[in-house]
DNA sequence: TTGAAAGCGCTAACAC
DNA sequence: GTGTTAGCGCTTTCAA
């Protein structure tokens, strides 16, 4: 059925005249300095000639050691992951790990069922940015023995590991710029208060707020962080003001939503930011190229990941101190032409 | 070291009081037939209550399958592959495979690495997003028996199976759009020579304005995909001419060359599409909402990727036929404010 | 319908 | 330095 069978390390052993031990120390740069120098080059030459290829699978069975780690995000589809997976997998690859991923998506247990399926593939641990605040699951697997380390969002636990942005300063930044603009009635459209950021958010807004000696002018929950979700929610919020707007800026949850709201702004003819400011949050890419293009708070989504990625490592090489760190990183302002003089 | 050992089927067989081969095949869907009614609840039971979980390493040993496919992409921040990469998931997921991802713009010989690397995890086959148009290597891989599909790019022999976008109608359609809009003096600003793509919106460029009886008002190459790669070759352009612009449309290879034309535009004061109209390739997202919004040709993205990973996927079943095809997916005009009639 | 035995390719004590 | 031996957990003939 299948061509020629792989060559083994069997193979060479015995095309040398060797144990094949011989052949996997001096196949593990870990453990060559223990084969005569001579040796090692006829095995290497041997390897080459014979056309051998490592089998990790097998090494993996022998040692419990996959050199593979489960990664799982809600939908690559959604711009704030990309650069967030492709920092997880610079991690990884630097120490020859490879990223098993999953887009969860699809159902609401796909989750669960992607982290039973990649326990199966025996993955070294998981990295994980798809935490709701009720996910009781999760810190059930991590009592279990599993590592895991959450990436952008965290659960309700607490306890596990994880590598966030620092939602309160960042929405701290955005009502800070605003205020320095001079607006005082301030507007937020929050994410979905199931999820760790959709609620930081909505704290952190109320508390910069309150530094201000300010209290929000209107609040409203999006179903989703989506452009949708967004162009819902502030129709609502205009509708239910029946014209009659007591707030001269929006602080969105995230980019799509601000998104949304530019795009229900101009279908109503409502200038940004002359009559209303917008400012979003995340800075995906494009934004600068929007119109108008839209202030945001950008969080550090590439050293995120990557940062994630280390800590899991670091953990599984057993680093002392490391390993239960939650990291928090610090966003940036970044203001555009979206967030203007309040009127 | 290790907490408590994993439960194995020997576990499971022992505590039972039957053989291990019986747990094995009460495991397996396909041949649990074989096992009486009765036993096969015991064994569930069993299962259940040790808390056993199957470890597909050792299968994949056994078997010589690792219901694993290794995924290369160029760079997953690029926002043409996400929806691409998560087609090849959703298929891959239905089958109960994995994707091993690796992006490839680390180093020159990242993806040769990479798909050493895959091949000693023994992933079952590869879905390649990162051909280039002279890689011999990819050819000598399949001639050696490894399965590979190639996504969104061909590589130069032709040999290899692929599902790609059709890049000559794609052009057709950018060119027949603005000659209905009067444009006559249309210039390209084309993608890397060195990737399919780029080679081959140019020559459907050039056919496309053929059949008009017409022929490329200017040409460029860019020296990348990118943003920058399109302000500059846009800027080479129109310093070249030193002012006297000789065409009204550009057709850019992709979206960022469009945008980066777009660009160029503003800080010249060069109003689009009053005085140039613009055109991309890809319609990436938030195209609608950029500054004008970017008239663009749109690919299946995720089709690509889903159909990509079914052809493998059928290839390794051994399902006839379907192995060797190539499959051109039809692109649509998405028109926009970019493009407007000739001056 | 179930059991026995061999083996997938590699690693890891331990011995020489 | 190198060989021996014994698995890792599962599948797969072949028998019974």
């Amino acid at each position: 059925m299948n061509g020629p069978r792989d060559v083994t390390i069997a193979d060479l052993a015995q095309h040398l005249g060797v144990h094949k031990s011989t052949v996997s120390r001096a196949m593990d740069p870990a453990r060559r300095h223990l084969i005569g120098a001579e040796l090692l080059q006829r095995v290497e030459a041997a390897a080459r000639t014979l056309g051998y290829r490592p089998n990790r699978a097998a090494a993996a069975l022998s040692t419990g050691r996959s050199k593979t780690i489960g990664v799982l995000l809600p939908d690559i589809t959604n711009p704030v992951f990309p650069p967030i997976l492709r920092g997880i997998e610079d991690a990884l690859d630097a120490e020859g790990y490879f990223a098993l991923l999953a887009n969860t998506s699809r159902r609401d247990d796909a989750a669960q069922t992607a982290v039973e399926r990649m326990g199966a593939q025996r993955v070294e641990g998981f990295l994980i940015a798809t935490a709701v605040r009720d996910d009781s699951w999760l810190e059930g697997l991590r009592q279990r023995g599993t590592r895991i380390v959450l990436v952008n969002r965290t659960d309700g636990s607490g306890a596990l590991p994880a590598v966030i942005s620092d939602d309160m300063l960042g929405m701290r930044l955005a009502v800070d710029h605003l205020v320095g603009l001079g607006h005082r009635r301030i507007a937020h459209l929050a994410g979905p208060a199931t999820l760790s950021t959709g609620l930081a958010r909505k704290i952190g807004f109320e508390q910069a707020l309150l530094a201000h000696g300010l209290a929000p002018a209107a609040m409203a929950e999006c179903s989703a962080y989506t452009v949708e979700g967004g162009q819902t929610a502030m129709a609502a919020l205009l509708d239910a003001r029946k014209g009659r707007r007591d707030f001269s800026a929006v602080v969105a949850a995230n980019d799509q939503i601000a998104l949304g709201v530019l795009d229900l702004l101009r279908r109503r003819k409502i200038a940004v930011p002359q009559q209303i400011s917008v400012i979003g949050h995340n800075d995906i890419p494009l934004l600068d190229q929007v119109n108008p293009p839209l202030s945001s708070v950008r969080i550090q989504h590439y050293e995120m990941g990557f940062r994630a990625a280390r800590l899991l490592l670091d953990a599984l090489s057993g680093t002392p101190g490391s390993s239960d760190a939650t990291i928090v990183l610090r966003p940036q302002l970044v203001a555009r032409a979206s967030t203007g003089p309040a009127p």
